[in-house]
Formats: C-alpha cells, structure tokens, sequence
DNA sequence: GTGAAACTCACCCAAATGTGTGATTGACAG
DNA sequence: CTGTCAATCACACATTTGGGTGAGTTTCAC
C-alpha cells in the first residue's frame, strides 16, 4: 500500500522535526515537506499534492486559519487537521468554517495523531474528545431568552424571519396591523436594534428563536 | 470505579438483548434497564438517572428524535448517543440539535460502542467517522454562490445582512443611494425574494454569504 | 469589435416601515 | 386592592423600501 502523504505547518522547530522523524519512521507515512510557516501554503499544496496537511494555529505571519482556507481552495481533496493548543471556540469554528477536516489539541499523543491521520484519510473528521463537545454543543440552539421576550412577540419575531410584512403577521396572528408593529417596536427595543433587518439577524445569528 | 450507568432504547429485540447482555458482562458497565421504545423516555430517565443513554432512532411510537429531547428535558446530565442504522443528514442535524452527545452508526463494533460509552463519560462526543466528517461539513459555508450573485452583490448583501439601510450601504460601499438599491433589487431578484428581510433570513439559512 | 456582463446612476410612485404618543383590557403578584 | 406587565389597538408623520424603466461606462471573452 502506498503511504500516506504529509506536509506539516508547525513553527516550533523542534516539535515539527520530532513529528517528521516519527512519522517518516512509522510504516505508511511519508513527509513529504515541513514548513514553518503557511505563508505560501496555497503554492506548496499545489507543488506537492499531499493527502493530509498538519497545521498548527499559532503561527508567524500567517495564522493557521488562514492557512486552513489556503490549501482547501488549492487543492480540496487535501484534508487538513489542526494540530495545537487553542481550545479556543472562536479559532476552533474558523478553521472548522475555513474546512478543516480534523481538529486535535498538541496534548493528544503521537499515537492517537496516527490513528488521527488515518482515520481523515478513510474519510472520518478526528478530533479531541472535547472538541468534538464544543462542535455538537453547537448545534444546541436554545438558551433563547436572554432578551426576555414574551411569548407573543416570540411569535411576531418568528414570522419576521420568514420574512412576512407587518400586515402579513397581523393576518397570520389574528391581530391587528397596529398591533403586530407595536409587537415589533418592542422588539426592536430589546434587542436593541432599530429595524427588521437588524432584528432579524441577530435572532438568527444568535439562535434566539 | 462505580460502573457507568446506562438505559437502552431499542426496538430490535435481539440487538437490545445482546447489547444488554454485552455490557452486563463487561467491567466497568452496568445496564439499569431496556425498553424497545422511547414513549416514556422523560420518566424512565428521571427514574433510573443513567449516565448514558443508548438510543436508536427508528423506533415505533415517538422515534429517537423526540428521545433525545425527553433525555435531555428530563436530565441535562446524562449523556446520550445515537446508536443507529441512519446516516441521514436530516436526523442526524435533528438528533444534535435535541442535543444528542454522540452518534455511531450500528456498522460500530461493540468494542468501539464500548469505548464511545467510555469517552461520553469523559466530555468527548464520540462519532462514527462518516458521521464527524458531515459534522465538520456542515461549518463550510460557502459553496455559497448558486444563486449567481456578483462580487459587488455579496458586498451589498453583507452590508444588508448587517442592518445597514440602503443609504448606509451606499455609504461604505462608495456608491450612490441608487446604485444601492439597483444591487438590492437584482439581489432579490437573484434570490427569490421580495425583501431585504427575506434575503436575510435566506442568506443566513442558507449560509450564503 | 461586438456582445454580454457587471457596475454605475437617475427618477417616479405606491406601499411599508420606524418612531412617538396614548389608551384599554386582563392576568397575576405582592 | 393595587401596581405591573403582556397584549391589544389607534393615529400621525417622516423616511425607507420595493418596483419599474432607462441609460452610461468598463471589462472581458469570443
């Protein structure tokens, strides 16, 4: 069987030089380059075709998440893991928005980051049992309420976002149109927003409905 | 160690026996009890308080789906996992929005469901690879463009999505207040829609920017 | 160089929207 | 009983929006 084929991102040097003394060593993978730095990740993924990139996050120049979004624009196929540090859910959701296929924290051992590499190229998405928390925790929507809307202009709220007209609700609500904007008005208020536009993307942008 | 706690949910008597059987006789597990439906999931789960549950979709009666919700409702705590044939995008989305904290398909080898149990227990979100992998999918926004909207046209509706009126938009975009609105109308054009509010909500839905 | 897009701008009009102000009703807690 | 709050409705006014029509420029592929 023919190895799998690696480039690593990773500007601590020792670190990268131990994972590509390791992984040249173990039967069925093959470094074929290590940088430190993903400045031209979009050129060497091209150059050198690999199956899987390791990339940290935290590096010189261009960050990880960036480097993420380069190699799958030039090259797909290529399925790029995380490797670092960062459990930080705002640069765990860029890079998994930017398409990585994988994310595992610098803690998991050599082994599992293996059986990680080879999991990735059977198609699986490997990650640290914690990550794998926060990404389907963020699916939960709910927790809605903080803006302490009542039910009805939950209601209101909810045709809205459908895009209905404040004539379109009150027919919808059996109420009158006066009355659908003066749900709306106050709405707006606690959201603290001055428009339907508005509204309605914050309630979607922050699962409030 | 205390063992972990587990109920079942599962219809095919068989599996749900040997399963039970399996986990009986396996260190560290200890079934409290099995049913081969899910209608009284919120009492069976406030009843027994299992650390886990094991829960199969396609059940008569309430399906899993609603399962896991009457888990999670009765007790935030316990851990459940889909333990099932479907690999079908849309339960599957459904099942992690109701909250669900794992997901295997039932190709999974007792061993691996073992282990899954183990790493729930820990924080982890154990997954089948294939499933992982539609998980992490589903954060590439992008593919963004089947509504043929031009590179001017995605500024506009960022602008839109934002809150900005036509006025503002023309604004940050250096344009004059016509040219705006010329975007907007080819916008909702291009979308379907006849207002900036339903080309929000469509855009945001629909991961469109 | 010709045609097709994309991008720009302008004008018109009816309808919808945002904002303010005020009022009535019923439910429910203290 | 009284005050608070949700829910209902009304009127007024300036602004914004959606829709239509038309037209000039640039860019780029064929």
């Amino acid at each position: 069987m023919t190895p799998i084929s690696l480039v690593l991102f990773e500007d601590n040097d020792r670190l990268r030089e131990s994972l590509v003394y390791l992984l040249n060593n173990t039967e069925g993978f093959r470094v074929l380059a290590d940088y430190r730095h993903c400045n031209d990740a979009s050129l060497i993924t091209r150059l050198h075709k690999p199956d899987v990139v390791l990339m940290d996050i935290d590096m010189p120049g261009e960050g990880g998440i960036k480097g993420v979004g380069m190699v799958k624009e030039a090259r797909p196929l290529t399925a790029v893991i995380m490797y670092t540090v960062f459990e930080d859910d705002d640069k765990l959701f860029q890079c998994l928005c930017a398409g990585a296929n994988g994310y595992l924290l610098k803690k998991t051992p050599p082994g599992k980051l293996f059986e990680a590499v080879q999991e990735v190229m059977q198609g699986g998405a490997p990650m640290s049992g914690s990550i794998a928390r926060k990404v389907l925790n963020s699916f939960q929507q709910g927790k809605s309420n903080q803006y302490h809307l009542t039910p009805r202009e939950l209601d209101v709220l909810q045709h809205l976002i459908k895009g209905y007209s404040s004539k379109m609700i009150a027919a919808a609500l059996h109420i009158s149109f006066d009355t659908a904007r003066s749900h709306l008005k106050n709405i707006y208020n606690k959201l603290h927003v001055n428009c339907g536009k508005e509204a309605i993307s914050k309630a979607l942008t922050e699962h409030i409905i």
